[in-house]
RNA sequence: UCCCUUGUAGCUCAGUUGGUUAGAGCAGUGGACUGUUAAUCCAAAGGUCGUAGGUUCAAGUCCUACCGGGGGAGCCA
């Protein structure tokens, strides 16, 4: 009976006859003995398979080489070598598939991160993209769990979507029209002949749906892929995404931030209690990966403090104006370092936001109550007329993990905005029945999910933590 | 989109102020080897130096353009 691995690795019983069915990740050994390392892809550890030369013969040996899919038969023995604790006796091998040496790309030896992007359906197959996946599921896994657990609904929002004034990005267009042949008529494009019958668009943001599930339902959340068409070209962009929108009604701010904060905590630490064998290799990966960098760019804390830093400690909770407050009375403002000068009414800049989390508090940082200009309508505005009750969560090296806000609930002060940033309110008729019919107090945020990950791996590149990434130029596989 | 940087063997890299026949490690191939751990040892093989122009007696090396990669910025999650 077929076995995975991680079941293997994680019995006490040896002598049991038992099958692996896994790829080759090496083989050496020999003229008598060849040892194989197996992995299955259940567990970063490879089974070590132990091969009689004379037994299988020449022939077969020949055609296990690194990336074919075998079949052992074998004894699960304790090891008589020292890297490993059990290992596979062989007593019948099949070879499943073969994998040509001269072309596999995939070598038991280190290969850059931008190689491994240009084979991205090959390097799934490596201890690091293993791993990094792995995380990524029991991060997916934690997400449907805490929001389950909290009283949650998982709220689907639509992918393809019409109202084009969401305000979030530049969005794809979607339509069935021959690109050859567009028809026209006296108005210009003839939208009413595509499929929908209008302009549509995929989803940039799942959130004003979101709010109407939350008006309804109480607490809903999304998590589906998002699409951005921006030309955004950084570690930290893509244009299909992977974001979490949790929306609550009767929530304010306080209670958002507190939502906020709770969530990544829980998602951090079912990773720290499931994942420990994936964390440790990434830790020891970005050790390695960052002895070529000088001192003062390596991080302090390895990956497990950072993560154990995160759950166990509060995250700093502070207004806007106290962190321009903050920045002017930095020394990088005194000393004239920042390229981008401060003052009320920035949209803070990367280096402010940097300076913040990295510098001065060494946390993570919850900056609330953004001037009303540089936010988005749907937020609520404050007593001051000046401010809305925004919320951005900012983690070290990944920047805003998190965006959200108390909504605007009432009516007209929300077609006051929509007016101000121009949106036509007949756009969103929809969405103001919200404020026309019982309203209430709610709110809710954005997480995106790969900057998640990113900061959960150690990774730095976004285009490293999921499967395969799309960023402008370039959608293969 | 802007700025910086980079492109040499399948991979990771070296290649001096421009100078004769472009090197190494790993992988692969052939062989050796008493249970290996990125096994080890020996041997042969592997290159239009990103592309196109230009400067020069001479270009991997200098200049220009384009293409690809990376980093940073903007936009954001």
């Amino acid at each position: 009976m077929r076995k995975r691995i991680k079941e293997l690795l994680s019995t006490v019983e040896t002598g049991a006859k038992v099958t692996v069915k896994g790829w080759v990740r090496t083989k050496r050994g020999s003229k008598n003995v060849a040892f194989v390392a197996l992995n299955d892809g259940s567990t970063l550890h490879s089974l070590q398979a132990v091969i009689e030369v004379e037994k299988f013969g020449e022939d077969l040996l020949k055609q296990i080489t690194t990336g074919a899919a075998l079949s052992v038969d074998g004894i699960l023995e304790a090891s008589q070598g020292g890297g490993q604790k059990f290992e596979l006796v062989a007593e019948e091998i099949t070879i499943l598939g073969l994998a040509d040496a001269d072309s596999y790309p995939i070598q038991p030896k280190k290969h850059s991160l931008e190689f491994l992007r240009e084979k991205a359906h090959l390097r799934l197959r490596t201890n690091t993209f293993g791993a990094i996946m792995r995380v990524r599921h029991q991060l997916a896994y934690a997400v449907h769990k805490f929001f389950h657990e909290q009283g949650f609904y998982y709220f689907h929002s639509p992918i393809i979507t019409g109202s084009d004034c969401e305000g979030a990005g530049e969005m794809f267009h979607i339509t069935n029209f021959d690109l050859n042949n567009i028809p026209h008529n006296e108005n210009g494009i003839a939208y009413e002949d595509d499929f929908f019958g209008k302009p549509v668009h995929l989803t940039v943001s799942g959130q004003l749906e979101g709010e109407l599930g939350a008006m309804s339902l109480g607490q809903v959340y999304t998590f589906g892929p998002t699409f951005r068409a921006e030309n955004s070209n950084t570690s930290r962009h893509l244009a299909e995404f992977w974001m979490i929108e949790p929306e609550v009604a009767f929530n304010d701010l306080e209670d958002n931030m507190n939502l906020a904060e709770s969530f990544i905590k829980f998602v951090i630490n079912e990773t720290l209690t499931n994942c420990q064998d994936d964390l440790l290799f990434l830790e020891e990966r970005e050790v390695n990966e960052q002895k070529s960098l000088p001192q003062a760019q390596r991080s302090e804390m390895s990956l497990l403090e950072r993560l154990r830093f995160v759950v166990e400690n509060d995250f700093i909770r502070i207004t806007y104006t106290e962190a321009v407050k903050e920045l002017l009375n930095s020394k990088p403002h005194k000393k004239g370092k920042f390229e981008y000068p401060v003052e009320w009414g920035i949209d803070l800049q990367s280096e402010h936001e940097r300076y913040l989390v990295e510098k001065k508090y060494k946390k993570p940082v919850i900056i609330t109550d953004y001037p009303k200009d540089i936010k988005a309508f749907y937020m609520k505005l404050n007593d001051d007329g000046k401010t809305v009750g925004a919320m951005d969560v900012l983690f070290p090296g990944i920047g805003e993990i998190i965006g959200g806000s108390e909504r605007e609930a009432n009516l007209d002060t929300l077609l006051v905005r929509m007016e101000e940033v121009g949106i036509p309110s007949e756009e969103l008729d929809w969405y103001l029945d919200t404020r026309r019919f019982g309203t209430a107090p709610h709110a809710g945020f954005g997480l995106g999910f790969e900057r998640l990950v990113l900061f959960v791996t150690g990774m730095t590149n976004i285009r490293d933590v999921i499967p395969f990434p799309r960023t402008p130029q370039n959608a293969n596989f």
